[in-house]
DNA sequence: GGCTTTGTTTTATA
DNA sequence: GTATAAAACAAAGC
């Protein structure tokens, strides 16, 4: 369940790690999950990462780029290790795609992309032509950069659809998912299913800067770890020992002690306090 | 072995 | 025609 703090925690990994490497083979385990034509990539030093709501684009330098999106269960991690022959009988079992790298510093290394679930992907297309498909053409704002009070107020006058689930479209605003989309909606004190439209400019301005507080406050301690999420380095993050309504169900509102509520919007599990969240 | 998981994509409906 | 809701989809774990 990455969503925009923890791929963002994933980007600055491989940023530390990966940028400045050369991809010298690449090994692909399972072909559907990569597309596009692998060989572009070998031979190649990576330049940049970038982030995109929860989709990250590597940056090679040849003109083309690895765009990633990792859905539930996807990892990207990076190790060095010593080199081995037969790089994929030693592997977990649900690694996918290596890539063996030469990192400069005499030491081998090789970044892994591991998904249990399989839902994730990678596309390797030229850099220029990222902007065109389909998931990065339309994103929404990003929370911590482009979006404002301003323009958050108006894209709450644009809908009548329930307020968590206008958080969570991608096309809206780019990196929300389930977890800051309850936590945010508990700190704002606004009942989920509430009508987007029905926030008043003050409740907007709240759930706003709760957004902006969550998502910062879940970087800074490198994400949430609830499920089997990790950073560019396999390590796990802090958030999840934070969640404010999150997998709460039944368990005490921090708030007024009331228990937790679970029920369904748009097909998902939304936690809430009945009591302060109206 | 059916149910659950969830972000994205597609289809159906109002 | 458009906005929104619902269903489908990916695959594995329990």
């Amino acid at each position: 369940m990455p969503e925009l703090p923890e791929v963002e925690t994933i980007k600055r990994g491989l940023e530390k790690h990966f940028v400045g490497c050369v991809i010298s083979d690449a090994e692909v385990l399972s072909p559907k999950i990569l597309t596009g034509d692998v060989g572009n990539v070998i031979g190649t030093t990576v330049v940049a990462v970038r982030r995109f709501g929860k989709g990250l684009v590597i940056d090679l330098n040849n003109g083309y780029s690895m765009a990633v999106h990792v859905k539930m269960t996807g990892q990207l991690i990076f190790k060095r290790v010593s080199r081995v022959s037969g790089v994929s009988s030693v592997l977990p079992k649900h690694t996918h795609v290596v890539f063996e790298l030469r990192d400069g510093t005499g030491e081998d290394a090789y970044l892994y992309y591991n998904d249990i679930r399989r839902f994730g992907w990678i596309k390797i297309v030229k850099t220029e032509d990222v902007g065109q498909m389909p998931f990065f053409k339309s994103l929404g704002l990003e929370p911590l950069k482009d979006l404002t009070q301003k323009k958050f107020e108006d894209i709450l006058k644009l809908h009548k659809t329930p307020i968590k689930t206008l958080l969570m479209d991608q096309y809206k605003i780019a990196g929300i998912g389930n977890i800051y989309a309850c936590d945010a909606l508990f700190q704002a004190g606004i009942y989920p299913v509430r009508s987007s439209l029905s926030l008043s400019r003050q409740e907007a301005q709240r759930l706003f800067i709760a957004i902006e507080e969550i998502l910062s406050k879940s970087i800074a301690i490198g994400g949430a770890s609830a499920n089997n999420y990790v950073n560019a380095l396999g390590e796990r993050g802090a958030y999840q020992e934070h969640f404010l309504v999150y997998k709460k169900e039944g368990k005490a509102c921090r708030n007024c002690n009331s228990p937790i509520l679970r029920i369904k919007t748009a097909g998902r599990s939304t936690f809430f306090c009945g009591i302060c969240q109206v």
